[in-house]
DNA sequence: GTCAAAATGCACTCGCCAGTGCAGATTATG
DNA sequence: CATAATCTGCACTGGCGAGTGCATTTTGAC
């Protein structure tokens, strides 16, 4: 039926079979890459078969090497997919940190932004949301196995650096850091290199979980990560935070 | 003739004879150890072979086998044997980290505690040492190995957490946090909880040594090393140094 | 020198797994 | 239905390496 139809749609049929034919092997493919690194972050790369990886993604061993050619290159690519999705949400969560927040700070009633006490500081609120998702995210177990196989095959895979955490890690960096900047321009952040604060908020946020999540080993309930993030937010905007509020403070001691 | 000996000279003779045959069995034993933490460490468990762990330790594989059993027993014997060295150096340093300063430092003039001016802070100058000391550890390159080797075998070998990790990194923590507290009463800092502090001065430390040093595979120079710890230590003093001073400059002021 | 424990060298078994070849089933397309 | 591409199931090779057995040698104690 598909082929007496009529050219004027031609264009629905070519896009359907590529669709259809397509669909059929992204499908595949997708699912052997999930499998992969389902079975290399459950076995290590040395441990796992490609049998298992074919069997959990519901495929011939056959098929497996297909497409992939061989047990390296599916390391690579499977590293690199879950890479670029992990990398992808950190991203889109550190893309919420705004200057917007900080422009209400510095005009805003905020006599209470150096201590913990009360009042609405939008800056402090905004940083604490950043913390909270980038936590959740840094502590996803797909994320804590993407960091156990890197460590584990770095030695073997250098490329991967480069190709799943390089690239990722330096973005997210980069993005901190930028939005930094306009904080501290906003007037929400004392003068300082971005770069730095970038690198010592995320610092702050990620090395508690290490022990805390015991290398990814342990699941951390939400609570702890609270307590995490607002502790991280308190140390940086202590040292990071412009020291407006405390001109204020000591202009009405006086 | 054991039995005939008597009983007046069994202990020295049981002395002797346990240290000279044992002598020749720790050498060979901390041979092994050593060997095998290297191969362990360049290969990855699952590639790691005995017959190369001997060569290296210069060694029959037999002998390998008459001291450990098996792979997993070496494995486990090798890690705890290298996290224990790691550890205790680790511990040293952070044992360097005394109270002494900080009574100097509430009672000498340190009217420049707060921004980065001129005069001599015994505080900041201790914790630069001990954040010294401790950067250089953790970018030791067998520092770095255990780190990899742990990340990459403890879902496999869960018990190595206890055994290398969490006894060592729980009393780096505890002596930090010690160490801290007498500093808060001391006066050197605000009050706040030690064990936080602790925490995130690690952080502060260890977090931005990962990309700098693209998980251990990149030996970091030591300037670079110097630049990362004075910025940890001057992060860290602005959120928890003493208030004293700001206290002492207001009532200057006023 | 004598003896026992430890160490050595060698050859061997056994299980595991990457990767291949082939013959047949499935699927989409015309 | 015909065709081509893909997928599947199965059997197979080849290599690697853990662990063992045994005969021999070295080492240290008395």
């Amino acid at each position: 039926m598909g082929g007496t139809a009529a050219s004027s749609s031609t264009a629905t049929a070519t896009a359907t079979t590529e669709r259809a034919t397509r669909r059929g092997r992204i499908d595949k493919r997708q699912a052997i890459l999930d499998a992969a690194f389902t079975v290399f972050a459950n076995r290590g790369y040395a441990r796992a078969c490609m049998e298992e990886i074919a069997e959990v993604a519901g495929v011939a061993k056959h098929t497996v090497y297909n497409h992939f050619g061989d047990k390296e290159s599916l390391f690579h690519a499977a590293m690199e997919a879950t890479g670029n999705a992990v990398m992808g949400e950190n991203l889109a969560v550190a893309e919420r940190l705004t200057a917007g927040g900080a422009e209400r700070a510095a005009t805003g009633p905020t006599a209470a932004s150096d201590g913990s006490g009360a009042g609405f500081d939008p800056v402090r609120s905004c940083l604490e949301d950043v913390a909270h998702g980038l936590l959740q995210q840094c502590c996803d177990p797909r994320s804590w196995a993407l960091r156990r196989l890197l460590y584990a095959e770095i030695t073997r895979f250098p490329e991967l650096l480069e190709a799943v955490w390089g690239r990722g890690a330096d973005r997210l960096r980069q993005t901190l850091a930028d939005r930094m900047a306009r904080l501290s321009l906003a007037g929400g952040l004392c003068p300082c290199d971005p770069v730095e604060a970038a690198e010592q908020f995320l610092a702050l946020l990620t090395g508690p979980m290490e022990a805390r999540s015991q290398l990814g080993t342990r699941p951390v309930p939400t609570a702890e990560l609270d307590t995490v993030a607002e502790a991280a937010v308190r140390t940086f905007l202590r040292a990071f935070q412009a020291e407006r509020p405390r001109a204020a403070l000591s202009a009405a001691a006086s």
